[in-house]
DNA sequence: GCAAATTAATGATTTATTCAAG
DNA sequence: CTTGAATAAATCATTAATTTGC
């Protein structure tokens, strides 16, 4: 798996496990130092790069609302046949109901599973925390990202340095923040509906 | 105008102009170098980032073609109008002239006007060129942002030092273009429709 | 004239859609 | 068919125009 050189990142069984247990934890849209940090470990398990992290929250959220989207529509399709059989003819706006249901708050957009700790040391709101993830401010800590002006992407292994140490100097104005630790090692997690298994550390 | 401290970029009327006029030669969507040369060029007239101009043409194009959707809708429902006035009952497949009239190719958008030979010296088609704009991409040139962790803005004036000189050691693997010269100097433009006043210097 | 109040423009983010690799 | 990547559309939020009452 993971050819040296293919046009686009696969992701490592590892990585995906991980990807997807943060995921679980609650994080959906991760600000631009927890970009980093994900990056920067599962650039362990195989070559990675921020971008790649970003994108998949973004696709993995869209399709899970997706999902959800197209299994509450076809629940109201069967409850409005269900009623038209059952001779109901209240005014049907059951639609409504949909639109309870449907994501509208832009700004947060799910309940906290399972929050995770090692995220929130700042202190910070998780509001403010998750407030800073556009394309362009996530990207800000990636240092060593070729333009990619053409398409000779990296394949040099998975050498990739992601230099947690090469922080801008201007950073950290009055954060206790600094390379905190993300990934504990200790799984602490009670594995309330994580049906994944641990993280096997190869 | 510019105040030194405000929370978003507001841009200058040489940059504006500047912009403008880049649009009108046919510019959609910058390259990440493009978008370099540009922020770099700008910068001269005050402070800016290259998200600022990478936001700026996708803002511009989006409401041009907004501007241009309603125009034509309206036209439309102009000509439905007349049709049912002058009793001419034909199967309105008029429709299909709006969406023929849409931009329904996503890849390449608009014609070029006036094509700006400073920025294909590379001699590679436009098609290759524009298309590794994401916002990661265009993103890799800035080196100096710093990732916003909190809100206090870097409002140190405009002495955002830009860094032409700061490429990746990595970068033009076999590329000519090496800060190419995006902007002559020499305005050699016939001035078609530039009906803006010459800057004035604050 | 001049600020407070309103409205229009537009910079910045997020979400939906689409393309394409595998 | 799944999914990484990219783009377009929709939305949010702040600034500039402008209106309005004084």
């Amino acid at each position: 798996m993971s050819p040296a050189g293919s046009s686009r990142w696969s992701p490592t069984t590892e990585q995906l496990m991980i990807l997807e247990e943060l995921y679980r934890s609650g994080i959906r849209t991760p600000s631009a130092s927890q970009i980093q940090q994900i990056t920067t470990h599962l650039s362990f398990y195989g070559r990675i790069e921020g971008k790649n992290v970003f994108y998949w929250f973004q696709n993995h959220k869209a399709r899970d609302r997706q999902k959800l989207r197209r299994k509450l529509t076809k629940q109201l399709q069967l409850q409005q046949q269900q009623l038209q059989l059952h001779h109901c003819q209240l005014t049907p706006d059951i639609t409504n109901h949909f639109f309870a249901y449907s994501p509208s708050s832009s700004t947060q957009d799910f309940p906290f599973y399972n929050p995770p700790t090692f995220l929130f040391q700042g202190g910070s709101s998780n509001t403010s925390e998750q407030a800073l993830n556009c394309a362009w401010n996530v990207h800000n800590l990636q240092s060593n990202l070729v333009a990619r002006e053409d398409v000779t992407f990296y394949n040099n292994g998975w050498s990739t340095p992601v230099d947690v140490n090469n922080q801008p100097s201007s950073c950290c104005t009055s954060r206790p923040l600094k390379t905190l630790d993300l990934f504990p090692l200790t799984t602490t997690r009670t594995d309330e509906d994580c049906t994944a298994p641990p993280p096997k550390e190869l």
